[in-house]
DNA sequence: TTACCACATGGTATCGTTACCATAACATGT
DNA sequence: ACATGTTATGGTAACGATACCATGTGGTAA
């Protein structure tokens, strides 16, 4: 049922003054330790429960974050930036308000007016996957911070995933393990982030081993599951063929995984195989479980929520843009290739 | 920059009062089109913005409505009950607040304790599987409605997936391509609503093309893919070997697909499958395609909310359990059966 | 003794908006 | 002419919590 009581009834009903029952619920000094039990108990007896409204009114601070996303809220792919900020958030007695906006600008400036209307402390945007973003000019009347995007000037702090170190993470591991022919299906389009960062990755850890880049190997992932059957198939067909795959995404690795398996190849005996995302549904039904590269998602959503809380006063210094390093996550799609080591 | 401007500042600007100001904000009768127009003019060159917790004051609704859930959040499987609920209170100007709690009851207390400190007008709880589930008692304290999960007593509102036509449409769609023996991995433990009503619904449909039912090709899917696959594998040696399987989950759907393919055995060619669950990113990057059935997270947010909505006044009758349907998903991985229809 | 400070306490103005009341102009019906 | 109703308008008291000010106690240093 409503239950409207104020400080007033409590104050009543302790025999004290509103502003003494201000003092206890804030944890302000000068209150006598007999008059703050009596308050407590009188809270508890009548089960009041303060009015945040009236509480921010007074302060103007509202207490409210806003989480502004393309469509991250729609798909499962970066849930834990999500999972990062709220947690941050309930620490600090923030509430965080998740949105999702369209691609488009007009429909993006729509969302944060609605957004200012409700006087948000601050704004973190998120992007579902890795790359530069556009904002509208509005959102810039309030702290904002970006995870797993950036703006082409640099004009806000953002976080991301260090792809090189991904991609190298990756590669290595396969090095390692005594692999020194490795295909590469990179995710694409090739102007991305993603697919330029652990391209980088992947040729400097071949370069570590003094692996020699061969462009006959290296492929494109795309979202057509089909095409990318066919790439990896294509690769196995190659006159010298690869021992090993390093897959732009686990989805892609799903799809490589059925290619091998039909040209009669067994993963890790025959063929070795890595992937990226750390797409926790994929890798452990994968038999056997995928070694991947995790995105930090929730690392992300971490840093820009403790971003915020300093952006407070600082202005114009150059917005910080931090890179988020990538863990390997090994599991049993790695096998050792022992005749390369021999040689 | 801080803009505090106020409605008082507009109605100078204007020339106007405070209330007529207040009148053209809310869109109430009783103001000459000439001044609406001042009014108007005045916000828009002052770039003023309501102050939307002074107005919550005044009015005690505070607009907010809390979405709880065990672990939704976290997880990718049950993020579209999110985007439901989320875009019907983003028609109605609610704002929704997201929260996980832990399982156990003390944490999920402190969380609803949380949300009441906030007054939200409503809380809707999600799960992110199916299931029985209990809530602290406070929740009580304000309209609560359930998605995707229900209580023993059936004494809140809840929508839940209907899982008996999800599990006869999957079996009547093998059926109708001329299968008669469909092994069935059905979801676990078997007390689940999930697990029994997919077994009924498969048994109807069955008994509906009078096959019998034979316990020898039931199994169970668990959250352990290594025996998974060990079980599909296990069928296919069964000495009358089953035409179809039909997996209770997508992900085990996919492991099944190693099985089968380890088999030397190609889909649809020889084993037709159809899974459960739509996990998109496991759906559309199974080579061939997995035919499924959909869980209606969406519909069951939009219905819980919109349930909310009207649950303000209505009270002591029973209150409503949805069944939501289930749609069958047809991708690539069932083929006819010709031989068992010519028989 | 006086002056000063730390502690304790409560009254009240205030935050920005809206509900309510008061006022006034003008039209309509009797 | 007068009562009554509709439209327009603005002043002001709430809403509930807190910041600020005022007051009062007791203790300690000068």
């Amino acid at each position: 049922m409503s239950n409207n009581l104020t400080i007033k009834d409590i104050a009543k009903r302790a025999g004290v003054g509103t502003t003494t029952v201000s003092r206890v619920l804030n944890d302000h000094p000068y209150v006598s330790e007999e008059k703050r039990q009596k308050v407590l108990e009188a809270i508890d007896e009548l089960d009041y429960r303060r009015n945040f409204s009236a509480r921010w009114l007074r302060g103007t601070e509202t207490g409210l974050i806003g989480f502004l996303t393309d469509e991250v809220a729609t798909t499962p792919y970066a849930v834990d930036i999500i999972r990062g900020v709220q947690e941050a958030a309930f620490e600090n007695e923030k509430v965080v308000m998740i949105l999702n906006t369209g691609r488009d600008m007009e429909a993006s400036e729509a969302v944060v007016e609605f957004l200012l209307e409700r006087h948000v402390e601050g704004i973190i945007y998120a992007a579902m996957f890795h790359r530069e973003v556009k904002l509208p000019q509005n959102i810039y009347q309030v702290p904002t911070v970006l995870a797993n995007c950036f703006l082409a000037d640099r004009s806000l702090p953002s976080a991301v995933p260090d792809e090189v170190i991904g991609g190298y993470r990756a590669t290595k591991n396969l090095l390692e393990a005594g692999h020194r022919r490795i295909a590469f299906l990179n995710v694409c389009p090739p102007a991305i982030p993603a697919a330029e960062g652990r391209l980088i990755g992947y040729k400097q850890a071949l370069a570590e081993f003094d692996v020699l880049f061969d462009k006959s190997i290296i492929g494109v992932a795309i979202e057509d599951a089909k095409a990318n059957y066919v790439t990896t198939t294509r690769f196995l067909e190659h006159p010298n063929p690869p021992t090993a795959f390093f897959f732009g995404n686990d989805r892609t690795a799903m799809t490589g995984y059925s290619a091998i398996m039909a040209k009669g190849l067994r993963i890790p005996e025959d063929i070795s195989v890595v992937g990226f995302d750390n797409q926790i549904d994929i890798v452990s039904n994968l038999i056997p479980r995928l070694t991947t590269v995790q995105l930090p998602h929730y690392e992300m959503g971490q840093w820009a929520f403790n971003q915020l809380l300093l952006h407070d006063d600082e202005d114009d210094i150059m917005p910080p843009q931090e890179l988020i390093d990538c863990p390997l996550i090994e599991h049993e799609s790695v096998a050792e290739k022992t005749e390369y080591l021999a040689t």
